[in-house]
DNA sequence: AAAAAGCACTTTGTAATACAAAGTATGTGA
DNA sequence: TCACATACTTTGTATTACAAAGTGCTTTTT
């Protein structure tokens, strides 16, 4: 028997970043407001995890406008597409077992 | 859009624990020294998270014997079963998502 | 023009969590 | 008897997560 929980990446061992990582691979880009809404979370809070993101290069921030509102929007990098793919290949692999 | 993480269960965050329920899930037991190297931990940290399984009823205990030496072993409750599959589907409706 | 509000943070403080290492109880093999 | 194994428990520390409050900038409201 094999370690089940090997390929795992600790970064998303944390449901607020995987929250964000999963919303951006199927979203181009999304605006900070949108992110605390659909995942329930401070500002700060989600600050914070964003910055974590950020650090490892798995998200790039864009600061913009809509009409004369600042409006920060998200998205993911090409590494964070392969981090988080691997990620889930990895929890893929421990599903298989189970089911 | 819906929040993606709703429906997963905070226990199985941690990747011990998570790891500890994948392989219960498969096997009827397993002993606590054969969980241990399969999840390369310590036993004060194996320890430690097979208690919060435990008191959240998701395995149980067996104390037994190989031999004359002690040998305890862990199962799976009917509830670890139900909430470890709830968390699964969590994860594959979340996977669904950007797969 | 002043006040209030929105955005996207940063800072601060605290609580929870995770973990290694050391200690413990019980029993075994040499 | 002495060292070793099992399965913990205890202790101490480091890391993490989080809410709440504060900040700087801009816009909208009055």
């Amino acid at each position: 028997m094999k370690n089940p929980i090997t390929g795992l990446n600790k970064i998303f061992d944390n449901r607020i970043r995987l929250g964000v990582m999963s919303v951006l691979m199927v979203n181009e880009e999304i605006s900070f407001n949108d992110l605390k809404q659909l995942l329930e979370v401070t500002d700060g809070n989600l600050a914070t995890h964003l910055v974590t993101l950020e650090e490892n290069a798995f998200i790039k921030v864009h600061k913009g406008f809509v009409g004369r509102k600042t409006n920060t929007t998200y998205s993911i990098t090409r590494q964070g597409e392969k981090a988080f793919s691997e990620h889930v290949t990895a929890l893929e692999n421990m599903i298989k077992g189970v089911r």
